[in-house]
DNA sequence: CAGATACAGAACAAAATGTTTTGTACAGAA
DNA sequence: TTCTGTACAAAACATTTTGTTCTGTATCTG
């Protein structure tokens, strides 16, 4: 990819992001975004195709960085202050999500979180399923199950980062863990 | 309040949910629904600021009528079916949803689906701290757990809806209760 | 009936959208 | 370094949307 292209791909969603903390999404307009980007009107058009493009890529962007080492974890991750594997990838993911990326936490405390939020459960959705063992068979649908794990997971960040973060992750984890280990007993 | 105002209010919030249902709120402009609802665009802006402004009068218009009889389910309710008040509740919002308010599926199953859902889960809130008995205490933020109990509603009648009401307001009660209840014990 | 008010219609300025054109600067390859 | 393609800026543009302001008409209330 052209380093051009990098650029002003890197300048726009920076631009973006710096404006969704500061306004809902519905209210940024295509030339406040070229203007804090400061990037030609053809350009923007150029690289997306609308504003709804726009953000679509950029939630693509962020959670595919928060999930990609995630199937590494069970090779890498120091396991001694984490019971097991389950433990371990949550709070990996509430370290990332506290810790390495504070453009992930200023969008999805901004106005427009909700719109984020629906991408972080798709993710997660995925990651249920693919990395975590649901030992017991209950009397509901597996779907329905997984699909209510991972929305407690982002009902639980969501609270998390609406009070500030007061929690350290571990303490969050067993805030998930006791909230959704008792279906399984 | 005068019949003209109620009967522009009517058509307005009529043909809101009926663009809904053909296209995402952020697609749908003034223009639109002041053609669809057959009224003037002096008369929109006398009755709403912005087009934010009619969604949460939409949204609270509706979301009033499903709960405004829930207080009156302890005397009225028949519950030989129900197993206690808690139960009684939850079934009579689900049927409520399901069959005396096309307006409210239209709208929870539409594109912008996401808004209206924030908005029932801050009813639900209030319903669950006030309604709700909370017997057992735990090691978690009361204030955590009505998040959770309220939040798994929601995300449960979601995937209820997005699966094409299938089961039964009673089949979906046990659902809930299947992942809930266990909490408690 | 009489005064008040909700409304339609039209006109308006301001802003935003998305496209087109022309010229410039920079990238990667020979 | 030189060449070629392309990403970009700038400007102009038609179109759409927004929100306001005016005037006259219809309708409610008392």
């Amino acid at each position: 990819m052209d380093r051009r292209q990098q650029k002003t791909r890197s300048a726009i969603f920076s631009a973006f992001i710096d404006l969704l903390s500061k306004k809902s999404y519905s209210k940024i307009t295509v030339q406040e975004i070229i203007d804090t980007a400061n990037v030609g009107r053809t350009t923007f058009y150029a690289h997306f195709e609308t504003k709804d493009d726009l953000l679509k890529e950029v939630c693509t962007s962020l959670f595919d960085h928060v999930f990609s080492d995630v199937p590494q974890i069970e090779s890498t991750h120091d396991f001694s202050a984490a019971r097991n594997k389950t433990d371990a990838i949550i709070t990996h993911i509430l370290y990332h999500l506290r810790d390495n990326h504070r453009n992930i936490l200023d969008i999805l405390t901004c106005d427009s979180g909700d719109l984020f939020l629906k991408f972080f459960k798709h993710y997660l959705n995925d990651l249920v399923s693919q990395h975590m063992v649901l030992k017991i068979p209950l009397e509901i649908p597996k779907e329905l199950l997984i699909n209510h794990i991972s929305g407690s997971f982002v009902n639980l960040v969501q609270w998390w980062i609406e009070g500030g973060l007061k929690q350290s992750p571990e303490q969050i984890t067993v805030y998930f863990k006791t909230v959704i280990m008792p279906i399984f007993d």
